[in-house]
DNA sequence: AATTAGGGTTAGAAAAACTGAATCTTATTC
DNA sequence: GAATAAGATTCAGTTTTTCTAACCCTAATT
């Protein structure tokens, strides 16, 4: 009867990682969007570490926490050691599948620039195979899973396309829209993330004077889109986006004023892109296609 | 109502870790027994983090594992992001308990070698504090978190005491043993983790006469050594472990003959030994003691 | 004073991890 | 050639971890 001591285990690594973000964020919530979890689950985590440590990692304060000496202390090394830790699990997913490129875009993009324009990647490199997932933010690139990044923004990165906006709706409603005020009469649709846009292009067109839209609200874009197709009201269209729509004559454009935006369409990529990779030969036709 | 999609969580650090043991240590079995955890446990996480990637790490052979070329290639880079976070998990521990000295030993060597010295050292430095992890094999100091390791062996390290072995049983039961031939009729107490201590003995003692050693086996040496205590039987000694129990005359050597081991009790950390940092001067009085 | 932006806490639910035992496979040993 | 042994796998059942949802709290802002 071998009664072997058990081996205590070490420390536990989502705990730590938890940590880690919370630590490199200051702050559970920014921690919990990251990882993808919800703020009790970090709040969850740093508490186990802490009681493991028997030390606290964080002042609580109201509006946040503050690291501790400790905290402030260990972070760089930890940093460091979970980026090596992503940069690793990246070669990994490289080496494993080596014809997968894994984009990772803008949910508007995603269905209203790239969706439409993957028949013919797939036909023109039959033998990479594309993998598209959807975010509201870009992820941390030093540890998500992904080659190819393709989000409106003004971080660093190649530009695909600019950022122009203007109002758009089905033909049968812009018949009643002579001039700007006229959208004070009819629905103007808004997108949560894009909150902005109504009152960015308002400022263009009614100089000074006030404009409060009024409308249905989408959390995504293409739900938008596809309402205003329907006739259900304006939406501030961004170009790249809505084009195929113009072109097809679902929308039209009802006045000319158009405010072009700091933020482009950005595309990245963790990694330096050699063009004769599936990743660079996928960024390389994206390139061609704007 | 945002429905926000929801972000896609990266790769399980536990499974990704349970790979790199089984690739490092070319075994599942030895993963399991690194980690701590059971063999299944290891295959499943290996098998879950294939099927994620969509291709086999490991070729499973009758005998063991053989790495798959994906895996050869991955391996030394995620070996050393799990280095790094070991690391890092020990510098947090260094800082948040600054006065904790974690010693990790034998189990014999702790509670026979190491225990009776504690109060001594506590008293000498009482504002450090032990903390003694008693286990069977040393761990992977790139990764367990321990200060100081006290193992019996031939790796490197500082040489703390010899390990000369010979037989010792209670006074009472001495009586009766003149020669080694006697030890034939007496029971013979064997130790699991020891378990060629008699033959290695037997071989000087009777040089070519075989010797096959009869009695109960334990798991603890310290408790081998209780049952010697009790006169159950002949133990082997270990003359660093046993020395008080002699010096007491709980304990007596009938025989004169002594072998010395290559194995020595080795004193050694994973970090350079300042000695005025508490895991110095806990370095430094154990080195005394000897 | 009301609102808001964080965190903390809790219970309950879901998912992950683990064990133990049985099974399989093939070198190696007798 | 049979027996043995090492190692991996499987599976059912259990334990542990992790997560969420819904609440609370506090300080800053409006």
């Amino acid at each position: 009867m071998p009664i072997a001591p058990p081996r205590p285990k070490s420390f536990p690594l989502n705990a730590l990682r938890a940590f880690e973000a919370a630590a490199r964020l200051k702050g559970f919530a920014a921690a919990a969007e990251e990882l993808g979890v919800s703020p009790g689950a970090i709040s969850a985590h740093v508490k186990s570490l802490e009681e493991e440590l028997g030390a606290p990692l964080f002042d609580r304060a109201a509006r946040g926490v503050i690291l501790t000496a400790v905290a402030r202390r260990v972070l760089p090394e930890l940093t460091q050691a979970f980026d090596a830790l992503g940069h690793a699990t990246q070669t990994l997913r490289d080496e494993a599948m080596p014809h997968v490129v894994h984009v990772v875009a803008l949910p508007s993009v995603a269905q209203l620039w790239l969706s439409p324009r993957l028949p013919e990647l797939r036909a023109a490199a039959p033998d990479t195979e594309i993998s598209l997932t959807a975010m509201e933010t870009p992820p941390n690139h030093k540890r998500a899973p992904y080659d190819l990044y393709l989000f409106y923004g003004d971080m660093p990165g190649e530009i695909v396309a600019d950022d122009t906006i203007y109002p758009v709706c089905a033909p049968a409603l812009a018949e009643r829209l002579n001039t700007p005020e006229d959208l004070r009469k009819v629905p103007c649709i808004s997108d949560t993330t894009w909150a902005d846009d109504w009152r960015l292009w308002a400022e263009a067109a009614f100089k000074g004077t006030e404009f409060a839209p009024r409308g249905p609200a989408f959390s995504l874009y293409s739900l938008a889109v596809q309402e205003a197709v329907n006739g259900a009201g304006v939406l501030m269209g961004h170009e790249a986006l809505i084009a195929p729509y113009l072109r097809r004559g679902e929308l039209t454009a009802p006045f000319d004023i158009r405010v072009q935006l700091n933020s482009k369409l950005k595309l990245w990529s963790p990694k330096p892109l050699r063009s004769n990779s599936p990743v660079g030969k996928v960024a390389n036709w994206l390139r061609e296609m704007a």
